[in-house]
DNA sequence: CGACTTCTTGAGGAGACTCAAGGGTGGTGG
DNA sequence: CCACCACCCTTGAGTCTCCTCAAGAAGTCG
């Protein structure tokens, strides 16, 4: 296992040996999506978790309207797949949004992490804390922004996660979506969300050509989209120590 | 410990003796909230948990505008604080909409949870997990519906939580919320929360006098709100045990 | 009884949607 | 190598939902 996928989890703390031990044990040789590519269809009863390695993936359902909606977007060193286990039936699809690498988990793994390991699984349960507060930062977004600031937000968001894995990254980034995609996630039609991104152009705030993005004014684009950084809690005196 | 706020955990599964000696630990004495008061505040940095035991509360957060914005409502048997855990400031606000009465949970318990009572620790995972499918729930809701469906959501989900702790509980319910508290949730003004409220009285969908709810013609709402109900997975094989 | 909150109703305006059509780009196959 | 096709991006015009502002009615609590 790399380093990269596991940047979630180090942010609350060290890995001992033990836990990269067990860690090991999911990796598993990846399996290769295509855009578009489902890893798990909504309403599908087959229960398993993915662990992403690269690309990009988002929670996904289909809308009466014909088009999908994506809740949320999946990055490298993400566990998808997790809520749907307290449900006899998948909540969401997962769709692959570029050229995915992901890594399918047994859950068989997570009873072992539970019952030996923690440490780990309380990191893990916190990483799932961490989702909840950006599914909210969602709604608050969909809920109270204009276009133009959701999707000011979803760039600073992607931007905050590429950061987390790659610290020495710089204000641009590649973004393998398409404006469709980006609709589709700020919950907007693709004409809406084609006007919201040439305004974000034509102020300056953005580049953004092709699937090339760069954040030219982060400052302004903070403000803009009233952006909170969460900061995750490292260290977390309350952890428990495996075994 | 009484049964009812237990009710979440035991959807997944029977508790054994253990699991109910540890959470008879947490069960301290609870502290009473008058509406509009706070279990917790937005960027405090002091951590930590309830459970609730009687009343209705939300997370809550302010907006631009002055007005708020409650993201999740809470019930009674719901462990919240836990989405905080995860960083160095609370993302929300915890606010009673009711008078609340609760029962403040030290961290440590949940340290010895996952130390000892992997089995207990996995469950409540599983409830985190529900809550984030409820919080995408809520995001389709948010960013789909028009403004009469989402209420219509709103009462269909409260009424599913009341049948969860008590399912003898009949289309009749009590609802202490103001109409601007349900423009707050559904997120839209108190002006537009009430023509939505008297659009679904005049349909003969709902009858709704102060603060008693009647679901009139719930399969009407239900295909109205194309409210999804959500069945959560019961004995799942892959709990672990406890030691 | 008076102050306050909540509920209700009206009118005008802004943002987002729908429908529609044209232009650019990459891929495929002849 | 070129023609064709599919998908994506772009732009325009009209419509509708929802918001804002405003004010009055009803209910609640001290």
């Amino acid at each position: 296992m790399q380093a990269t996928p596991v940047a979630r989890l180090t942010a609350f703390g060290n890995l001992d040996e033990d836990d990269y031990k067990v860690l090991a044990k999911m990796g598993g040789t990846g399996r290769k999506f295509a855009p578009n590519e489902f890893l798990q269809r909504e309403g599908s009863d087959f229960r398993r978790i993915w662990l992403l390695m690269t690309g990009f993936t988002a929670s996904s359902v289909n809308r009466a309207n014909g088009r999908r909606r994506l809740l949320r977007i999946h990055l490298s060193g993400d566990l998808v797949g997790l809520p749907s286990l307290a449900l006899i039936t998948a909540a969401s699809s997962i769709v692959a949004l570029s050229p995915v690498v992901a890594i399918p988990i047994k859950i068989s793994v997570l009873t072992e992490v539970f019952e030996s390991y923690p440490r780990l699984a309380a990191m893990i349960f916190l990483v799932s804390q961490e989702e909840r507060v950006a599914l909210m930062d969602r709604l608050i977004s969909v809920g109270g922004l204009s276009i133009v600031e959701r999707v000011a937000n979803l760039l600073l968001h992607i931007h905050a996660r590429i950061l987390c894995s790659d610290p020495l990254a710089g204000e641009a980034f590649y973004l393998p979506l398409t404006q469709g995609d980006v609709a589709d996630l700020v919950g907007c039609t693709p004409v809406h969300a084609n006007r919201a991104i040439q305004h974000l152009r034509s102020t300056g705030l953005v580049s953004w050509n092709r699937q090339d993005v760069e954040l030219l004014d982060r400052p302004a684009l903070v403000k803009l989209a009233g952006y909170i950084p969460r900061i995750v809690e490292r260290d977390s005196s309350w952890l428990p120590v495996n075994r």
